[in-house]
DNA sequence: CTGTTAGCGCTTTCAA
DNA sequence: TTGAAAGCGCTAACAG
């Protein structure tokens, strides 16, 4: 890799006239900046970006720590996140906790070290459940964190969020109200999440004022969910309809409903968690509560952008993304 | 951020008596070592990456460019990527090219200035359609790059495939032979990339050498492709079986046969591409031919840190992985 | 056993 | 308009 030392050797002048130069400062001549700039594209010169990592003690890299690829709300949210980045010439290293409260740990302890300007996080499963939050509590003093989805309370830093206890309460609203349900199911497999225990609240509430009856099937860490969901739907033919907190099971609930022989939706409704192949994936296609991960990821990268520009005292905040309730053809 | 030389302020000794002492040198006393490191520990000293990458000139970072996190086959690969690194301590740097020729080319661009040791690469589809290499070409002179799924034949660098034509033959094979199927039907929604090309020669060599029809249903970009399937499989009714060769046109067909009332698998057999949650959204379960992503991450990144470590293994080697068929309950 | 020094590649102040 | 020099934080060859 050609260094501005050897430019610098080639063309007899110093090094910093080169910097300088190739930085297009004013007090250059315009001779001798042509002069460099020739050379410089004529041996492809770079600057060496560690080398101005380390003198400006600005790296231009975000830390990006989620808990899997696998579930396709985080890898549209990380997929936004990088777009938003790339825009603001930003760069992403991203770690996968795979749910792991220990790698978890060890990528936020790798990362804090100078090698990001901050971190945007959804935390591990096993994290949420041990609810362990040293290691999050320790970088936050020095480095911005910005947490999305899956976030602690206890961490005092930026948050976004979905609307997951309003969402679903809404949702059990509609199918009480609207379509005169009675016998409503939740189904899912991520009841452990903080996120789940909203939603699952939120049905809750909706149906409790109603004086119905609460029906929770909860499949988290099951082998064989979609005959767990078979089985119950078997042995309660009076479910009139379904609600999925997450993005699965809604569509297993859809197929093992016509493998029963259901009418969809004029006996029963179903309505699930979205996501971008949902639809096309399902048949009806499934009505959803949808998450915006778009939305979610810009948000969260320009939150963490202004934060590391440093309004000083830009205080907490956490912010609520709406989700819109998508009808299609699982529901009347 | 505790530096070396604060430690050594503090403890009235030479900056690299700490160094020394912090990475176990042992021209340094128990004493001191035992001291430094206490203090170390206390201040939570964590040795600048920066630094030491612009010591080292290397910077434990691996560059992955892929074309989409939407995939949910290359979301798994970069899943697996991610874990082999981490366990190899290797970070990664993710660049998204959205299938993007322009952002691709910036993405190498911009790693190629020092900030990663190596490249790991699934191309995008507009590179692939205008063929558009040099962006690779350059970097391949100066850094290992290892392209996975989506490769460029004319670069010279390692490569890890899939063994999309005999995979596709072998399919189309088990369908004529054993279940003695006689229209077989071929669709597909990226057709445009090598991968689809290789997967359709595959059929149309077993199709033709059984001299069958050749049918292929190219849905690529297309808006609605799930009427488009319906409407084909409505006119031809005689088909009797279908490959999809992607991640989604096999489940969409499989709905579109139940809805015009077709037995599966006796009328007609479907054998998609597979995904980690294919089967749990299908009902039919569908029987796909199974990529093993996971596997291809691992291998692809096995051979970029060999690469690394190995600077004289010159030559250059194209593994294929073998992928599975996996019978569920759309066939016979 | 410990310290001095040089240098990785770059930017930036200050002096010429 | 140009250049010398310092320094970002670290490592390591060489001296003491």
């Amino acid at each position: 890799m050609t260094t501005l030392k050897e430019l610098a050797a080639l063309l007899n002048i110093s090094v910093s006239t080169v910097s300088k130069a190739l930085n297009d400062s004013h007090e250059i001549s315009e001779k001798t900046r042509v002069r460099v700039k020739e050379l410089a594209t004529k041996l492809n010169y770079k600057p060496n970006r560690i080398a101005q990592q380390l003198k400006s003690s600005k790296t231009k890299v975000i830390g990006v720590i989620v808990p899997s690829l696998m579930n396709p709300f985080i890898a549209e949210v990380v997929h936004a996140i990088e777009m938003t980045l790339d825009k603001n010439n930003y760069d992403m290293s991203l770690c996968i906790s795979n749910e792991n409260l220990k790698k978890e740990q060890r990528s936020v302890e790798l990362l804090s070290n100078g090698s990001v300007d901050g971190f945007i996080v959804a935390v591990a499963r096993e994290t949420q459940i041990k609810n362990k939050i040293e290691h999050f509590e320790n970088v936050n003093k020095s480095t911005p964190v910005v947490m999305f989805d899956r976030v602690i309370n206890e961490i005092e830093c930026d948050k976004v969020v979905v609307d997951d206890f309003q969402s679903v309460y809404e949702t059990s609203r509609y199918l009480i109200d609207k379509e005169k349900r009675e016998h409503i199911l939740l189904i899912s497999n991520i009841e452990e999440l903080s996120v789940g225990k909203y939603r699952i609240d939120g049905y809750t509430k909706a149906v409790k004022e109603s004086n119905l009856k609460v029906s929770v099937l909860k499949l988290g860490g099951i082998v064989n969910p979609d005959v767990k969901i078979y089985d119950y739907l078997k042995l309660n033919p009076k479910i009139d309809a379904i609600i999925s907190i997450d993005h699965i099971t809604g569509i297993m609930a859809l197929n093992m409903l016509k493998k029963l022989g259901k009418e969809i939706p004029t006996e029963i409704s179903v309505i699930g968690f979205g996501y971008s192949d949902a639809q096309f994936v399902s048949n009806p296609k499934i009505s959803v509560i949808n998450q915006k991960a778009r939305e979610i990821g810009e948000i969260t990268t320009k939150i963490m952008l202004e934060k590391i520009k440093g309004f000083k005292d830009r205080d907490l905040k956490t912010i609520v993304i709406p989700s819109e309730i998508i009808l299609r053809e699982s529901t009347k």
